[in-house]
DNA sequence: CTTTGATGTGAAAGCGTTTTCACACTTGCG
DNA sequence: CGCAAGTGTGAAAACGCTTTCACATCAAAG
């Protein structure tokens, strides 16, 4: 009852050649006479044969299959540029081999490592924090590695981004235009390297460049979860904002509809921008000002990039950064 | 400048045993003296060896690999059931091959066959709808194949679910019960299993039991995105109804959202309730009432099967089904 | 005709494991 | 002391393919 396998072995004596033959012409080698290509299609065709990847990824040292770590899938900025890097993986006949790291270093290096023990012929890195074991454990692959929308304060690896630094001090220069004095800056964990070492820098140039004096006691370090940012109004209230850049659009809802939860009206008496320009932007009342950043294609560029590393093209430039935009929707005057 | 790689006969060579003998230490195989074992895992740090799982997989049969097949990452609802899918297999040493479908049947009939040639051991199926054409694919695999989250009118394959059909049937009574006479039935394609087998049941049953009779004009059928929702507002005024059971969230959202910018009070003059629970639901004003799903726990619970599944382990039950629950939050009276 | 350079094909050696089978050594027991 | 019943180990055969190399064959050129 166990479902028989056809093998390239069986192809080649129905059809009377050599498994040699049948190889090429699975693999569209043009070195087989017409007549012979016919013959042996027809055939794999009758026995309904698959090739075995395995077997193939074995023999060839390829797979075509790439790893992809992410910190969470349920998260709208990951999961787009997962899907730009899937849409093109497949464009070039790669899969995916998808894992979450929940941005947790022990994790990260544990499944780097059996994504290697999987032979992948290349990864797309996706977190916020290259940590320095992590780091090694790059060097030590022989499969090429990218970042996509993740920063490396070393450069040590091919990635592709935005300017972060630039986008964040537009966003924030926009918030001082329209008369804003006292500006919080709300992020994630500031050991994150996207957080101290980017956005952090933006906002500090904005202020710099208006005047303005920086002061620690604008600044809300949490996670990035809704409830964080709902639980931040009376905080916010406290310092005496008028106006906050927040670095993820969950975390920044949460702090629109607390502040709106407690009457605090957006954006007359407080201003929102937020940072990834997802769907959720559209979808809370007032619409979310925020920067844009091109998601799909961070991931699809990104995935591009790696197919070239792994068949040894050519590339003009290993760390590619991609426009962004600002957005005013309604949580800014 | 190729990095070198260490096989397992490097190992067997350094350490003066066999290569069976390496290998039964690597897979912890008891037969083992203590002794060599200690000499054998000496050598394989020494060394640095890992194991090459593509040949693991060719000779042993097994990948410890399954395939996922998602309509799209980007999706809230899927992406939830993707990430309990993938601890789970984590926590069961399995990989995930992620690839995104589109619900588009070419595509998932093309992508069943690259993951049964990548010899996966297992597949996770979501989506809503199973064609003739997939379901003969499924009967072909020799891989264990479960649903998740997903029907099929047939009940050809193993699945988790939750029972669509009670669920929206008592999200209906609610509104039926705060004096709804008109109740608009809002969703995807109605070619979908989901919708026309389930949800639409539910929803006539709801109606039978309070004595409602059902009327075409009040169904609405679109695609399941934001705009298609806001879009519809029009329609939904014109038909005269007053409240609405939505098939998804972010359809939902839009539906929402369209009333309330055309100063259609809600829940006020019209009541909304939705499918899925996502974190959506939380993140709107007002908040979404929504049937409740165990989103991780379906995909986890899928996944658990499927490795009972491919270890030839009892089942009781093929088909199971979730306790599902009714939130009310602020978009119903 | 011969020579030459394509062009088409097959034999066989890998690829890095697992697994079967046989065999040598220990034990424990009557 | 002899024997049955484990233990522990190695040789070698798969696993299903790709790829190298050598060898035919054939058409064109001399």
């Amino acid at each position: 009852m166990e479902k028989q396998t056809v093998t390239i072995y069986d192809v080649a004596r129905e059809a009377a050649v050599s498994m040699a033959t049948v190889s090429r012409v699975v693999n569209g080698n043009p070195n087989v006479k017409p007549a012979t290509r016919k013959k042996v299609l027809e055939v794999i065709d009758r026995l309904d044969y698959r090739p075995n990847a395995v077997a193939r990824g074995l023999a060839s040292k390829k797979t075509t299959t790439v790893g992809v770590i992410i910190p969470d899938v349920t998260n709208e900025y990951f999961a787009s540029l997962a899907r730009g890097i899937d849409d093109i993986a497949m464009m070039y006949k790669y899969n995916i081999i998808l894992t979450n790291s929940d941005e947790n270093g022990g994790k990260e290096v544990q499944v780097l490592n059996t994504l290697m023990a999987k032979q992948v012929d290349g990864i797309i890195f996706m977190g916020n924090q290259v940590t320095p074991e992590l780091r090694d454990e790059f060097k030590r692959s022989k499969a090429p590695i990218v970042l996509a929308g993740s920063v490396d304060a070393e450069k040590s690896q091919p990635s592709v981004n935005i300017d972060y630094v630039a986008a964040v001090a537009e966003a924030v220069k926009n918030l001082i235009d329209h008369g804003n004095q006292k500006i919080a800056f709300v992020s994630g964990p500031m050991d994150e390297a996207i957080n101290h070492d980017y956005r952090l820098k933006g906002y500090k140039k904005a202020l710099k460049d208006a005047g303005l004096s920086y002061d620690d006691k604008l600044i809300f370090e949490t996670d990035y979860t809704y409830k964080a940012g709902q639980a931040l109004e009376p905080a916010l209230m406290a310092a005496g904002a008028t106006a906050a850049f927040v670095g993820d659009d969950e975390l920044a809802a949460g702090v629109m509809n607390g502040l709106t939860d407690a009457n605090v009206d957006v954006p007359g008496e407080f201003e929102v921008i937020t940072s990834n320009d997802t769907k959720l932007t559209e979808l809370v009342r007032p619409k979310m000002s925020s920067i844009t950043q091109p998601l799909y294609d961070i991931g699809a560029v990104a995935m591009r990039l790696l197919t070239k590393l792994m068949n040894n093209e050519a590339v003009d430039e290993n760390t590619v950064i991609l426009p962004y935009g600002l957005m005013k929707r309604s949580s800014t005057k």
